[in-house]
DNA sequence: ACCATTTAAATGTGATCACATTTAAATAAA
DNA sequence: TTTATTTAAATGTGATCACATTTAAATGGT
Protein backbone atom coordinates (compact mmCIF):
# COMPACT_ATOMS: atom_id res chain seq x y z
CA UNK A 1 0.00 0.00 0.00
CA UNK A 2 0.87 3.43 -1.17
CA UNK A 3 0.64 5.34 2.49
CA UNK A 4 -0.34 2.74 4.96
CA UNK A 5 -0.56 5.05 7.79
CA UNK A 6 -3.41 7.06 6.47
CA UNK A 7 -6.80 5.75 7.54
CA UNK A 8 -9.59 7.53 7.63
CA UNK A 9 -12.72 7.00 9.80
CA UNK A 10 -15.59 4.97 8.30
CA UNK A 11 -18.20 6.30 6.72
CA UNK A 12 -21.92 4.90 5.48
CA UNK A 13 -22.40 5.60 1.82
CA UNK A 14 -25.98 6.22 0.55
CA UNK A 15 -26.85 4.40 -2.19
CA UNK A 16 -27.83 7.70 -4.07
CA UNK A 17 -24.37 9.52 -3.17
CA UNK A 18 -21.81 9.53 -6.06
CA UNK A 19 -18.38 8.37 -4.97
CA UNK A 20 -17.21 11.74 -5.83
CA UNK A 21 -19.77 13.36 -2.62
CA UNK A 22 -18.50 9.84 -0.69
CA UNK A 23 -15.05 10.31 -0.68
CA UNK A 24 -15.20 14.37 -0.33
CA UNK A 25 -17.45 13.94 2.78
CA UNK A 26 -15.46 11.05 4.24
CA UNK A 27 -12.38 12.82 3.82
CA UNK A 28 -13.79 16.17 5.17
CA UNK A 29 -15.04 14.86 8.11
CA UNK A 30 -11.27 13.44 8.59
CA UNK A 31 -10.46 16.81 8.40
CA UNK A 32 -12.87 18.25 10.59
CA UNK A 33 -12.39 15.74 13.83
CA UNK A 34 -8.46 16.33 13.26
CA UNK A 35 -7.72 12.73 12.26
CA UNK A 36 -5.60 14.34 9.61
CA UNK A 37 -2.50 15.93 11.30
CA UNK A 38 -1.08 19.35 9.38
CA UNK A 39 1.66 19.19 6.84
CA UNK A 40 0.41 15.13 6.31
CA UNK A 41 0.73 14.45 2.35
CA UNK A 42 -2.44 13.24 0.48
CA UNK A 43 -1.90 11.79 -2.48
CA UNK A 44 -4.86 10.64 -5.07
CA UNK A 45 -3.89 7.06 -5.20
CA UNK A 46 -2.93 6.38 -1.81
CA UNK A 47 -6.69 7.66 -0.85
CA UNK A 48 -8.17 5.92 -3.59
CA UNK A 49 -7.02 2.97 -2.18
CA UNK A 50 -7.67 3.64 1.08
CA UNK A 51 -11.20 3.96 -0.29
CA UNK A 52 -11.21 1.33 -2.36
CA UNK A 53 -12.18 3.79 -5.31
CA UNK A 54 -11.04 4.95 -8.55
CA UNK A 55 -8.30 7.78 -9.07
CA UNK A 56 -10.95 10.00 -10.87
CA UNK A 57 -13.63 11.20 -7.69
CA UNK A 58 -10.97 11.47 -5.58
CA UNK A 59 -9.40 13.62 -7.88
CA UNK A 60 -12.34 15.64 -8.16
CA UNK A 61 -13.03 15.89 -4.12
CA UNK A 62 -9.43 16.71 -3.44
CA UNK A 63 -10.53 19.71 -5.98
CA UNK A 64 -13.34 20.53 -4.01
CA UNK A 65 -11.37 20.51 -0.22
CA UNK A 66 -8.66 22.68 -1.96
CA UNK A 67 -10.77 24.93 -3.20
CA UNK A 68 -12.23 25.70 0.44
CA UNK A 69 -8.77 25.69 1.81
CA UNK A 70 -9.01 22.77 3.33
CA UNK A 71 -5.99 21.28 1.55
CA UNK A 72 -2.83 23.14 -0.35
CA UNK A 73 -1.82 22.33 -3.43
CA UNK A 74 1.82 22.94 -3.74
CA UNK A 75 4.11 24.23 -6.83
CA UNK A 76 4.87 20.32 -7.48
CA UNK A 77 1.17 19.73 -7.64
CA UNK A 78 0.88 17.48 -4.55
CA UNK A 79 -1.87 18.15 -2.00
CA UNK A 80 -0.93 17.97 1.84
CA UNK A 81 -2.79 19.19 4.84
CA UNK A 82 -2.03 22.62 5.52
CA UNK A 83 0.52 23.55 7.78
CA UNK A 84 -0.74 26.02 11.30
CA UNK A 85 1.54 28.79 12.95
CA UNK A 86 0.44 30.87 15.40
CA UNK A 87 -0.55 33.65 12.93
CA UNK A 88 -2.46 31.85 11.07
CA UNK A 89 -4.17 30.39 14.01
CA UNK A 90 -4.89 33.66 14.95
CA UNK A 91 -5.86 34.97 11.86
CA UNK A 92 -8.46 31.82 11.78
CA UNK A 93 -10.10 32.61 15.33
CA UNK A 94 -10.47 36.73 14.32
CA UNK A 95 -11.99 35.80 11.11
CA UNK A 96 -13.99 33.35 12.37
CA UNK A 97 -15.42 35.61 14.53
CA UNK A 98 -16.02 38.50 12.27
CA UNK A 99 -17.58 35.80 9.60
CA UNK A 100 -19.83 33.91 12.64
CA UNK A 101 -20.75 37.52 14.56
CA UNK A 102 -21.76 38.34 11.06
CA UNK A 103 -23.67 35.05 10.27
CA UNK A 104 -25.57 35.56 13.37
CA UNK A 105 -26.67 39.17 13.28
CA UNK A 106 -28.63 38.35 9.91
CA UNK A 107 -29.71 35.21 11.87
CA UNK A 108 -31.38 36.46 14.99
CA UNK A 109 -34.52 37.91 13.34
CA UNK A 110 -35.38 34.31 12.48
CA UNK A 111 -34.40 32.79 15.47
CA UNK A 112 -37.69 30.82 16.51
CA UNK A 113 -38.72 28.93 20.34
CA UNK A 114 -38.04 25.77 18.00
CA UNK A 115 -34.86 26.47 17.43
CA UNK A 116 -34.17 27.68 21.06
CA UNK A 117 -35.08 24.12 22.22
CA UNK A 118 -32.72 22.44 19.91
CA UNK A 119 -29.92 24.63 20.80
CA UNK A 120 -30.49 24.19 24.64
CA UNK A 121 -30.55 20.23 23.28
CA UNK A 122 -27.36 20.32 21.33
CA UNK A 123 -25.25 21.63 24.29
CA UNK A 124 -26.98 19.15 26.48
CA UNK A 125 -25.25 16.42 24.24
CA UNK A 126 -22.38 18.73 24.69
CA UNK A 127 -21.89 18.35 28.62
CA UNK A 128 -22.32 14.87 28.16
CA UNK A 129 -19.20 14.51 25.95
CA UNK A 130 -17.02 16.98 28.08
CA UNK A 131 -18.20 14.31 30.98
CA UNK A 132 -17.15 11.75 29.09
CA UNK A 133 -14.02 13.32 27.62
CA UNK A 134 -15.39 12.29 23.98
CA UNK A 135 -13.68 15.25 22.15
CA UNK A 136 -14.99 14.07 18.41
CA UNK A 137 -18.72 14.60 19.95
CA UNK A 138 -17.71 17.43 20.99
CA UNK A 139 -16.41 19.10 17.67
CA UNK A 140 -19.06 17.73 16.44
CA UNK A 141 -21.81 19.05 18.08
CA UNK A 142 -19.83 22.35 18.75
CA UNK A 143 -20.06 23.32 14.91
CA UNK A 144 -23.96 22.04 15.34
CA UNK A 145 -24.62 24.41 17.53
CA UNK A 146 -23.31 27.16 15.63
CA UNK A 147 -24.95 26.06 12.42
CA UNK A 148 -28.07 25.43 13.91
CA UNK A 149 -28.01 29.80 14.68
CA UNK A 150 -26.92 30.54 11.65
CA UNK A 151 -28.71 28.53 9.13
CA UNK A 152 -32.15 29.71 10.81
CA UNK A 153 -31.92 32.68 8.23
CA UNK A 154 -32.41 30.40 5.34
CA UNK A 155 -31.20 32.76 3.24
CA UNK A 156 -27.57 32.50 4.31
CA UNK A 157 -24.83 32.66 2.14
CA UNK A 158 -21.59 32.92 4.92
CA UNK A 159 -22.53 28.98 5.86
CA UNK A 160 -19.79 28.01 3.34
CA UNK A 161 -17.76 30.23 4.59
CA UNK A 162 -17.47 28.92 8.62
CA UNK A 163 -17.80 26.07 7.24
CA UNK A 164 -14.37 26.22 5.51
CA UNK A 165 -12.58 28.15 8.65
CA UNK A 166 -13.58 25.31 10.67
CA UNK A 167 -12.16 22.83 7.98
CA UNK A 168 -8.88 25.07 8.57
CA UNK A 169 -8.95 24.84 12.13
CA UNK A 170 -10.05 20.84 12.21
CA UNK A 171 -6.32 19.42 11.59
CA UNK A 172 -5.45 21.57 14.43
CA UNK A 173 -7.41 19.49 16.87
CA UNK A 174 -5.93 16.38 15.84
CA UNK A 175 -2.28 18.07 17.96
CA UNK A 176 -5.17 19.61 20.46
CA UNK A 177 -6.53 15.97 21.63
CA UNK A 178 -3.13 15.32 22.91
CA UNK A 179 -2.83 19.07 24.82
CA UNK A 180 -6.20 19.40 26.39
CA UNK A 181 -6.41 20.18 29.52
CA UNK A 182 -9.87 21.52 31.52
CA UNK A 183 -13.18 22.09 29.31
CA UNK A 184 -14.77 25.14 28.88
CA UNK A 185 -14.51 26.88 32.37
CA UNK A 186 -17.24 29.43 31.51
CA UNK A 187 -19.64 27.66 29.30
CA UNK A 188 -20.34 30.77 26.35
CA UNK A 189 -22.95 28.30 24.63
CA UNK A 190 -25.52 29.12 28.14
CA UNK A 191 -24.78 33.36 27.44
CA UNK A 192 -25.41 32.42 23.83
CA UNK A 193 -28.80 30.61 24.71
CA UNK A 194 -29.84 33.76 27.18
CA UNK A 195 -29.43 36.50 24.20
CA UNK A 196 -31.46 34.49 21.99
CA UNK A 197 -33.95 34.26 24.50
CA UNK A 198 -34.10 38.54 25.19
CA UNK A 199 -33.55 39.01 21.48
CA UNK A 200 -30.27 41.16 22.41
CA UNK A 201 -28.28 41.69 19.63
CA UNK A 202 -25.33 43.03 21.80
CA UNK A 203 -25.10 40.41 24.03
CA UNK A 204 -25.40 37.77 21.37
CA UNK A 205 -22.94 39.33 19.22
CA UNK A 206 -20.33 39.46 22.56
CA UNK A 207 -21.11 35.77 23.67
CA UNK A 208 -20.30 34.32 20.15
CA UNK A 209 -16.99 36.48 20.10
CA UNK A 210 -16.02 35.11 23.66
CA UNK A 211 -17.08 31.16 22.63
CA UNK A 212 -14.84 31.55 19.73
CA UNK A 213 -12.09 33.28 21.55
CA UNK A 214 -12.23 31.19 24.65
CA UNK A 215 -13.25 28.07 22.66
CA UNK A 216 -9.31 28.91 21.93
CA UNK A 217 -9.52 26.65 24.95
CA UNK A 218 -10.01 23.33 23.88
CA UNK A 219 -6.42 23.64 24.95
CA UNK A 220 -5.60 26.37 27.64
CA UNK A 221 -2.50 29.05 26.84
CA UNK A 222 0.24 26.92 27.99
CA UNK A 223 -0.73 23.77 25.80
CA UNK A 224 -1.53 26.27 22.29
CA UNK A 225 2.37 27.79 23.59
CA UNK A 226 4.01 24.71 23.53
CA UNK A 227 2.36 23.39 20.42
CA UNK A 228 2.93 26.76 18.22
CA UNK A 229 6.16 28.44 20.10
CA UNK A 230 6.23 31.32 22.21
CA UNK A 231 5.07 34.89 21.65
CA UNK A 232 2.22 36.62 19.84
CA UNK A 233 -0.73 33.29 20.50
CA UNK A 234 -2.98 35.99 22.15
CA UNK A 235 -2.35 39.00 20.87
CA UNK A 236 -5.46 39.76 19.56
CA UNK B 1 -22.37 21.80 -31.06
CA UNK B 2 -23.90 21.32 -27.74
CA UNK B 3 -24.21 24.48 -26.62
CA UNK B 4 -23.54 27.51 -29.41
CA UNK B 5 -24.24 30.48 -27.69
CA UNK B 6 -21.52 29.10 -24.69
CA UNK B 7 -18.62 31.34 -25.89
CA UNK B 8 -16.13 32.58 -23.36
CA UNK B 9 -13.56 35.50 -23.37
CA UNK B 10 -10.29 34.14 -24.65
CA UNK B 11 -7.29 33.81 -22.44
CA UNK B 12 -3.96 32.45 -22.88
CA UNK B 13 -2.32 29.96 -21.61
CA UNK B 14 1.14 29.46 -20.40
CA UNK B 15 2.90 26.13 -21.44
CA UNK B 16 3.15 25.29 -17.27
CA UNK B 17 -0.36 25.62 -16.46
CA UNK B 18 -2.52 22.63 -16.31
CA UNK B 19 -5.50 22.33 -18.54
CA UNK B 20 -7.99 21.78 -15.31
CA UNK B 21 -6.02 25.33 -14.31
CA UNK B 22 -6.62 27.22 -17.70
CA UNK B 23 -10.52 25.72 -17.95
CA UNK B 24 -10.65 26.89 -14.17
CA UNK B 25 -9.06 30.68 -14.50
CA UNK B 26 -10.69 31.17 -18.29
CA UNK B 27 -14.16 30.06 -16.68
CA UNK B 28 -13.61 32.04 -13.52
CA UNK B 29 -12.56 34.93 -15.50
CA UNK B 30 -16.17 34.77 -17.66
CA UNK B 31 -18.06 34.75 -14.72
CA UNK B 32 -16.62 37.38 -12.85
CA UNK B 33 -16.68 40.05 -15.68
CA UNK B 34 -20.23 38.89 -16.11
CA UNK B 35 -19.96 37.09 -19.03
CA UNK B 36 -22.21 34.42 -18.24
CA UNK B 37 -25.64 35.19 -17.19
CA UNK B 38 -27.55 33.92 -14.13
CA UNK B 39 -29.41 30.28 -15.06
CA UNK B 40 -26.96 29.63 -17.67
CA UNK B 41 -26.18 25.89 -17.85
CA UNK B 42 -23.03 24.96 -17.54
CA UNK B 43 -22.26 21.69 -19.52
CA UNK B 44 -19.25 19.30 -19.40
CA UNK B 45 -18.88 18.93 -22.63
CA UNK B 46 -20.37 21.89 -23.69
CA UNK B 47 -17.41 23.88 -22.01
CA UNK B 48 -14.94 20.89 -22.79
CA UNK B 49 -15.96 21.55 -27.10
CA UNK B 50 -16.18 25.60 -26.24
CA UNK B 51 -12.62 25.13 -24.52
CA UNK B 52 -11.17 22.59 -27.10
CA UNK B 53 -10.11 20.13 -24.47
CA UNK B 54 -11.12 16.84 -23.16
CA UNK B 55 -13.85 16.52 -20.00
CA UNK B 56 -11.44 15.49 -17.39
CA UNK B 57 -10.16 18.93 -16.76
CA UNK B 58 -13.16 20.66 -16.84
CA UNK B 59 -15.35 18.69 -14.36
CA UNK B 60 -12.09 19.48 -11.70
CA UNK B 61 -12.65 23.42 -12.95
CA UNK B 62 -16.55 23.16 -12.52
CA UNK B 63 -16.41 21.43 -9.24
CA UNK B 64 -13.28 23.91 -7.79
CA UNK B 65 -15.91 26.63 -8.94
CA UNK B 66 -19.30 25.34 -7.48
CA UNK B 67 -17.26 24.78 -4.31
CA UNK B 68 -16.65 28.86 -4.46
CA UNK B 69 -20.42 28.63 -4.63
CA UNK B 70 -19.52 30.54 -8.12
CA UNK B 71 -21.84 27.45 -9.94
CA UNK B 72 -24.42 25.63 -8.50
CA UNK B 73 -24.99 22.03 -8.62
CA UNK B 74 -28.96 21.10 -8.99
CA UNK B 75 -29.98 18.10 -7.61
CA UNK B 76 -30.46 16.31 -11.42
CA UNK B 77 -26.39 16.59 -10.92
CA UNK B 78 -26.60 19.66 -13.44
CA UNK B 79 -24.59 22.71 -12.79
CA UNK B 80 -25.89 26.24 -13.52
CA UNK B 81 -25.11 29.55 -12.84
CA UNK B 82 -26.92 30.37 -9.92
CA UNK B 83 -30.30 32.74 -10.22
CA UNK B 84 -30.05 36.70 -8.52
CA UNK B 85 -32.60 37.90 -6.78
CA UNK B 86 -33.09 40.37 -4.13
CA UNK B 87 -32.78 38.82 -1.10
CA UNK B 88 -29.63 37.21 -1.87
CA UNK B 89 -28.16 40.44 -3.15
CA UNK B 90 -28.46 42.22 -0.54
CA UNK B 91 -27.39 39.17 1.75
CA UNK B 92 -24.12 39.02 -0.49
CA UNK B 93 -23.34 42.96 -0.58
CA UNK B 94 -24.01 43.00 3.05
CA UNK B 95 -21.77 39.92 3.62
CA UNK B 96 -18.69 41.46 1.19
CA UNK B 97 -18.78 44.26 3.51
CA UNK B 98 -18.82 42.90 7.26
CA UNK B 99 -15.81 40.68 5.40
CA UNK B 100 -13.89 43.20 3.27
CA UNK B 101 -13.85 45.12 6.32
CA UNK B 102 -12.46 43.21 8.70
CA UNK B 103 -9.74 42.55 5.95
CA UNK B 104 -9.11 46.05 5.67
CA UNK B 105 -8.49 46.42 9.09
CA UNK B 106 -6.03 43.40 9.25
CA UNK B 107 -4.55 44.89 6.16
CA UNK B 108 -4.11 48.40 7.79
CA UNK B 109 -0.79 47.92 9.48
CA UNK B 110 0.94 46.72 6.69
CA UNK B 111 -0.31 49.36 4.22
CA UNK B 112 3.10 51.25 2.92
CA UNK B 113 3.95 54.11 0.78
CA UNK B 114 4.46 51.53 -2.42
CA UNK B 115 0.85 50.10 -2.00
CA UNK B 116 -0.40 53.88 -1.81
CA UNK B 117 1.11 54.70 -5.07
CA UNK B 118 -0.43 51.38 -6.67
CA UNK B 119 -3.47 52.17 -5.81
CA UNK B 120 -3.65 55.79 -7.02
CA UNK B 121 -2.75 54.38 -10.29
CA UNK B 122 -5.27 51.45 -10.09
CA UNK B 123 -7.97 54.61 -9.45
CA UNK B 124 -6.76 56.42 -12.14
CA UNK B 125 -7.25 53.89 -14.89
CA UNK B 126 -10.55 53.50 -13.36
CA UNK B 127 -11.10 56.71 -14.03
CA UNK B 128 -10.04 56.06 -17.78
CA UNK B 129 -12.58 53.50 -17.60
CA UNK B 130 -15.14 55.48 -16.67
CA UNK B 131 -14.64 58.05 -19.45
CA UNK B 132 -14.28 55.19 -22.05
CA UNK B 133 -17.31 53.25 -20.29
CA UNK B 134 -15.22 50.44 -20.36
CA UNK B 135 -17.26 48.67 -18.06
CA UNK B 136 -15.03 45.33 -17.99
CA UNK B 137 -11.74 46.91 -17.03
CA UNK B 138 -13.45 48.84 -14.65
CA UNK B 139 -14.83 45.22 -12.98
CA UNK B 140 -11.47 43.79 -13.04
CA UNK B 141 -9.49 47.31 -11.89
CA UNK B 142 -12.10 47.61 -9.13
CA UNK B 143 -11.12 44.06 -7.47
CA UNK B 144 -7.51 44.95 -8.24
CA UNK B 145 -8.25 48.00 -6.17
CA UNK B 146 -9.63 46.34 -3.02
CA UNK B 147 -7.48 42.93 -3.30
CA UNK B 148 -4.30 45.39 -3.03
CA UNK B 149 -5.38 46.94 -0.27
CA UNK B 150 -6.23 43.27 1.45
CA UNK B 151 -3.19 41.21 0.18
CA UNK B 152 -0.86 43.73 1.58
CA UNK B 153 -1.48 41.68 4.93
CA UNK B 154 0.46 38.55 3.64
CA UNK B 155 -0.95 36.30 6.50
CA UNK B 156 -4.77 37.19 4.83
CA UNK B 157 -7.26 34.00 4.82
CA UNK B 158 -10.18 35.91 3.91
CA UNK B 159 -8.98 37.12 0.34
CA UNK B 160 -10.36 33.87 -0.88
CA UNK B 161 -13.95 34.47 0.41
CA UNK B 162 -14.08 37.92 -0.89
CA UNK B 163 -13.39 36.30 -4.67
CA UNK B 164 -16.02 33.70 -3.79
CA UNK B 165 -18.47 36.58 -2.78
CA UNK B 166 -16.55 38.81 -6.41
CA UNK B 167 -17.25 35.68 -8.40
CA UNK B 168 -21.25 35.59 -7.43
CA UNK B 169 -21.68 39.11 -7.59
CA UNK B 170 -19.90 38.43 -10.99
CA UNK B 171 -22.87 36.95 -13.39
CA UNK B 172 -25.24 39.89 -12.12
CA UNK B 173 -23.03 42.60 -14.17
CA UNK B 174 -24.36 41.12 -17.00
CA UNK B 175 -27.00 42.38 -16.38
CA UNK B 176 -25.89 45.76 -14.71
CA UNK B 177 -24.07 46.12 -18.48
CA UNK B 178 -27.40 47.42 -19.39
CA UNK B 179 -29.18 49.24 -17.02
CA UNK B 180 -26.18 50.83 -16.24
CA UNK B 181 -26.65 54.78 -15.62
CA UNK B 182 -24.21 56.85 -14.08
CA UNK B 183 -21.49 55.90 -12.52
CA UNK B 184 -19.76 56.77 -9.17
CA UNK B 185 -21.45 60.05 -8.03
CA UNK B 186 -18.90 60.40 -5.46
CA UNK B 187 -15.54 58.43 -5.52
CA UNK B 188 -15.67 56.52 -2.83
CA UNK B 189 -11.86 54.94 -3.35
CA UNK B 190 -10.59 58.61 -3.02
CA UNK B 191 -11.70 58.37 0.69
CA UNK B 192 -10.48 54.99 1.20
CA UNK B 193 -6.81 56.52 -0.19
CA UNK B 194 -6.94 59.19 1.81
CA UNK B 195 -8.04 57.15 5.23
CA UNK B 196 -5.08 55.22 4.67
CA UNK B 197 -3.16 57.56 3.72
CA UNK B 198 -3.51 58.97 7.39
CA UNK B 199 -3.88 55.25 8.77
CA UNK B 200 -7.45 56.30 10.24
CA UNK B 201 -8.96 52.71 10.22
CA UNK B 202 -13.09 54.11 11.59
CA UNK B 203 -12.57 56.23 8.18
CA UNK B 204 -11.26 52.95 6.07
CA UNK B 205 -14.11 51.31 7.29
CA UNK B 206 -16.60 53.79 6.94
CA UNK B 207 -15.21 54.57 3.48
CA UNK B 208 -15.09 50.86 2.03
CA UNK B 209 -18.38 50.31 3.50
CA UNK B 210 -19.61 53.32 1.53
CA UNK B 211 -18.09 51.99 -1.59
CA UNK B 212 -19.52 48.80 -1.57
CA UNK B 213 -23.40 49.97 -0.79
CA UNK B 214 -23.04 52.67 -3.24
CA UNK B 215 -21.03 50.51 -5.62
CA UNK B 216 -24.47 48.95 -5.76
CA UNK B 217 -24.88 51.85 -7.84
CA UNK B 218 -22.84 50.35 -10.66
CA UNK B 219 -26.34 50.36 -11.58
CA UNK B 220 -29.07 52.87 -9.60
CA UNK B 221 -31.92 52.26 -7.14
CA UNK B 222 -34.23 52.11 -10.41
CA UNK B 223 -32.47 49.55 -13.01
CA UNK B 224 -32.03 47.62 -9.77
CA UNK B 225 -35.46 47.15 -9.04
CA UNK B 226 -36.47 47.05 -12.71
CA UNK B 227 -34.15 44.01 -12.70
CA UNK B 228 -34.74 42.25 -10.00
CA UNK B 229 -38.65 43.19 -9.03
CA UNK B 230 -39.74 45.57 -6.44
CA UNK B 231 -39.04 45.91 -2.89
CA UNK B 232 -36.54 45.02 -0.05
CA UNK B 233 -34.00 45.97 -2.54
CA UNK B 234 -32.29 48.71 -0.17
CA UNK B 235 -33.75 46.90 2.61
CA UNK B 236 -30.80 46.76 4.61
C1' DA C 1 31.34 6.28 5.42
C1' DC C 2 29.96 10.02 2.04
C1' DC C 3 28.39 11.94 -2.13
C1' DA C 4 27.17 11.93 -7.00
C1' DT C 5 24.94 9.30 -10.54
C1' DT C 6 21.73 6.14 -12.19
C1' DT C 7 17.67 3.38 -11.87
C1' DA C 8 13.16 2.36 -10.31
C1' DA C 9 8.89 3.61 -8.13
C1' DA C 10 5.31 6.89 -7.29
C1' DT C 11 2.52 10.63 -8.59
C1' DG C 12 -0.37 14.11 -11.11
C1' DT C 13 -2.51 14.82 -15.49
C1' DG C 14 -5.48 14.23 -19.27
C1' DA C 15 -7.82 11.50 -22.79
C1' DT C 16 -11.00 7.79 -23.91
C1' DC C 17 -14.51 4.52 -23.17
C1' DA C 18 -18.72 2.28 -21.18
C1' DC C 19 -22.71 2.72 -18.48
C1' DA C 20 -26.91 4.66 -16.26
C1' DT C 21 -29.88 8.39 -16.00
C1' DT C 22 -32.01 12.25 -17.57
C1' DT C 23 -33.76 15.37 -21.10
C1' DA C 24 -35.42 16.40 -25.54
C1' DA C 25 -37.47 14.94 -29.79
C1' DA C 26 -40.37 12.16 -32.50
C1' DT C 27 -44.21 9.38 -33.09
C1' DA C 28 -48.77 7.67 -32.19
C1' DA C 29 -53.33 7.97 -30.18
C1' DA C 30 -57.33 10.73 -28.69
C1' DT D 1 -54.50 20.35 -31.74
C1' DT D 2 -53.36 18.05 -27.59
C1' DT D 3 -51.66 14.49 -24.81
C1' DA D 4 -49.22 9.95 -24.05
C1' DT D 5 -45.85 6.96 -25.42
C1' DT D 6 -41.75 5.75 -27.51
C1' DT D 7 -37.28 6.69 -29.33
C1' DA D 8 -33.08 9.12 -29.70
C1' DA D 9 -29.76 12.37 -28.02
C1' DA D 10 -27.33 14.51 -24.30
C1' DT D 11 -25.30 14.41 -19.89
C1' DG D 12 -22.89 13.11 -15.50
C1' DT D 13 -20.15 9.50 -13.59
C1' DG D 14 -16.41 6.50 -12.87
C1' DA D 15 -12.83 3.32 -14.39
C1' DT D 16 -8.68 2.50 -17.11
C1' DC D 17 -4.70 3.62 -19.67
C1' DA D 18 -0.58 6.24 -21.34
C1' DC D 19 2.56 9.84 -20.59
C1' DA D 20 5.62 13.23 -18.30
C1' DT D 21 7.51 14.67 -14.12
C1' DT D 22 8.92 14.18 -9.68
C1' DT D 23 10.55 11.60 -5.69
C1' DA D 24 12.80 7.83 -3.59
C1' DA D 25 15.92 4.04 -3.83
C1' DA D 26 19.89 1.79 -5.46
C1' DT D 27 24.29 1.74 -7.29
C1' DG D 28 29.03 2.96 -7.90
C1' DG D 29 33.19 5.59 -7.11
C1' DT D 30 36.11 8.13 -3.95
Amino acid sequence: MANPSLVLPEIEKPGKMTIQEYAYVRLRHALMVGNLAPGVPVTIRGLAGAMGVSPTPVREALRRLSSQNALSVLENRRIVVPSMTAKRFNELVSLRSAIETHAAECALPYISEAIIDKLVAIDAVMDEAVEAQDRITLIIQNQQFHGHIYRSNRDQLSMPMIESIWLQLGPFMHMALRHVGTFYGVDRHKEIIAALRNRNLDDLLKAIHADIHDGVGWLDDDALKKILGPGEVNSL
